[in-house]
DNA sequence: ACAGCCATGTAACTCGTTACATGATTAC
DNA sequence: GTAATCATGTAACGAGTTACATGGCTGT
């Protein structure tokens, strides 16, 4: 039962419970944008196409090729991996690959301009995706209600938008720690 | 100037701009997952030695093959990459793979017990690895004064404690509120 | 009709991993 | 002296990327 796939596999089949329950790869990868760039990576657009087909030829969704684009909606066995997948597997810890921070750790070989600029950047950036998550946050009120589908992405999204939320604070007061020194 | 490496291989060298300058791939490895890994992934061992050599390769670090282990030292080629990757490259936004996160995401093909266990482990995973940066960060005093290279890493191992706690506060209180639905 | 974008794929390639092979050092 | 661990690599593989090729759709 346990068929060990690649983490996005199973990120795509969980995309695949949401919402219109036929999609095509293109459709998909709009959602991951949407949501799942917050808290994992957004797959490019061809592994959308190569995961799908991957998925397909498993039997854990079933592709229709009606139009000129093939449209993917989760098999039951697909559900039933995504569940086992959730109870059995090993959750791990995050993983995150933060180009501010590895910089900034070898401040020294720079100056202190170049890294304050560096941290307003990031400062910048963090309020944009903010607010890209808010707006998708926004969406989905009314469709969030306790035992709903979407309430747990609900969730996760008030989780992000906290994390922001921190990630801006920190980065503030480095700055400030920055300034101080270098006066 | 600016050849384009992937960016372990400038974390590598990065790691070499501290402490004993002459170092085993062995113990590049022990700087990686003693600091790297908290704000980036911590390459593999066998990443690193086939990194260390085609920074040799580049000239960007020297290569001394005295004892059993090949030694390696940052090259002045090696620091000027360096420095012109923090001040000329992209610096980008940082990425997280949040296994927890993205299983919760998909909640509504779960249970609730499942997913409040998963978040109490995640604490505990937390409060260790927080308690593993807490020890990095204490053995920095003393060497992490205000102009001392060590200075950046404290500060980053600061940024670091501080989202760990702020994730920790963001669980809890998504504990709460998932208990709060299921009663 | 044609310029530009939307959409669907395929191919080549790289980063980074796990698995494997092997030699040195230490502990008992 | 032998088991266990530390250390140094190599090889095979896989996930995920960028680059490429192509077809349909839309506005003017």
């Amino acid at each position: 039962m346990s068929q060990d796939l690649p983490m996005t596999a199973y990120a795509l089949l969980g995309l695949l419970t949401f919402g219109d329950p036929e999609v095509t790869a293109y459709e998909l990868k709009q959602r991951a944008d949407s949501t799942l760039r917050f808290y994992w990576t957004s797959p490019a657009m061809s592994q959308v196409y190569s995961e799908t087909q991957r998925l397909a030829d498993l039997g854990l969704v079933t592709a229709s090729g009606e139009g000129r684009a093939t449209r993917y909606r989760i098999a039951d066995a697909g559900r039933d991996a995504l569940r086992s997948w959730i109870e059995e597997t090993q959750v791990g810890f995050p993983v995150w690959k933060h180009p501010v921070a590895l910089r900034l750790i070898i401040g020294h070989v720079s100056d202190p301009a170049r890294l304050r600029s560096m941290l307003v950047d990031y400062l910048a950036d963090l309020e944009e995706t903010r607010r890209d998550l808010q707006e998708v946050r926004d969406r989905l009120v009314g469709a969030d209600a306790v035992g709903e589908p979407l309430r747990y992405p609900s969730l996760v999204a008030d989780w992000g938008l906290a994390h922001f939320d921190s990630e801006r604070d920190i980065t503030r007061d480095l700055l400030v720690r920055l300034d101080e020194e270098t006066t």
